[in-house]
DNA sequence: GTCTATAACCGGATAGAC
DNA sequence: GTCTATCCGGTTATAGAC
């Protein structure tokens, strides 16, 4: 009995957790994140200020949130995956299909790139609070690298690490291009995914001596 | 008779904002950037809050003249590459030059990263407002790369900006690290250094096949 | 113990008098 | 160019409702 009521009231709870959340993506879409208060949010939300700090923390956790969200939607990679081997197309995919899920809100993302800066943040994609987060998000590469074409020569064990890097790394180079088009992005994208998959396929050959062994050294130090 | 007068009042003038920033830079050390506040500075300084705000647009901007102020001492550099041509020695010596100029004040420079992520912050190093600051920086690794071996084969003259580009990334890499000493950073930068040398060394080779002039290609559609 | 609402705090930033 | 007074919005404290 206690607990079907604790129940219901959860689901409330949860729902007006999502009314908030919603509120808040509009206003963020609408006038950006500065400009959109949490006195309006709230009061959008049909809620009290302080009711929408006891489901959020801080206004950045709505960000994070949607990021989260955004992130666990991954059925269509895992299809793709089963078409497509190549390496390229794999990675290429992943990051497209992020970019396109994120477009609708790119106005307000930069909002955890910054917290990647600040040393300390809970929000940043480093932290030990986003640990969970950032594994969903490797573990995507780890299948992305699994049977592909070509297979890594060498650098299996930390490319999944490296790609996710990359990843971060494109997006925001299309967060921070202020451009309507993703013109310069697409160009990013195109070469230099190339250019890690030659290196891939290339890092076994003597001419690259020890580069490999060297990199994976490297990551596995600075990783701790 | 009139401009005395006016020079004088400059004086004086610059002496207070050289007192506010003095102030603010003793506060920051002491107890980081979020924590010591306009107010505190102002009061530490002699003056008003108002004052404070006459010198500086904004507490970052106070930040920001700092990196400025440190990049302008660059006279043992220009000294180091009269005896020294070769190119791992000088960029590492730049990098590694920085990271002792900026140590001490270590805590709060993450304040300069975070802008750099922010679009539109006249605070970005890729700002328009920081073009002067940026395109002197630049020009320190345009001598690095003069004379220097090996000589650049290909990439010639992209090779400063991605320097620069380098330089930063070693540099964010050092300021998140929250270590205490530099380890990672001295790994990371001795690793990734000669790396690039190889790569610059290798660039004219046939296997690289166009890959050079990909990369010189990519760098001049995204400069704008 | 879960949730909501009101009032207050704090600090960055600005307006405007002198 | 300097000051005082004020705004504004993120965040917190806290009282109480369910």
């Amino acid at each position: 009995m206690k607990e079907k009521r604790a129940k219901k009231t959860q689901a409330r709870s949860q729902e007006t957790r999502e009314t908030i959340y919603e509120a808040a993506l509009v206003l963020f879409q609408k006038k950006g994140f500065e400009d959109a208060t949490m006195r309006e949010i709230a009061a959008s939300a049909g809620v009290a200020l302080g009711s929408a700090y006891y489901y959020f923390r801080t206004k950045e956790e709505v960000v994070l949130e949607f990021y989260k969200r955004t992130l666990e939607k991954d059925d269509q990679i895992k299809a793709y995956f089963k078409e497509e081997t190549g390496l390229k197309e794999r990675i290429t995919y992943v990051i497209r299909l992020r970019i396109k899920q994120f477009a609708p809100f790119k106005k307000f993302l930069w909002v955890l790139a910054k917290n990647a800066v600040v040393p300390g943040s809970p929000l940043s994609p480093f932290s030990e609070e986003s640990a969970e987060i950032r594994d969903k998000a490797i573990a995507i590469f780890e299948e992305a690298v699994a049977d592909c074409k070509p297979a890594p020569a060498q650098l299996a064990k930390e490319l999944p690490f490296l790609l996710w890097l990359y990843q971060l790394g494109i997006l925001l180079f299309w967060v921070l291009d202020q451009g309507k088009t993703m013109r310069k992005t697409d160009i990013l994208l195109n070469t230099t995914s190339e250019m890690i998959v030659w290196l891939v396929k290339s890092s076994g050959l003597p001419i690259f001596g020890g580069i490999s062994k060297r990199i994976s050294t490297l990551i596995q130090e600075l990783r701790d």
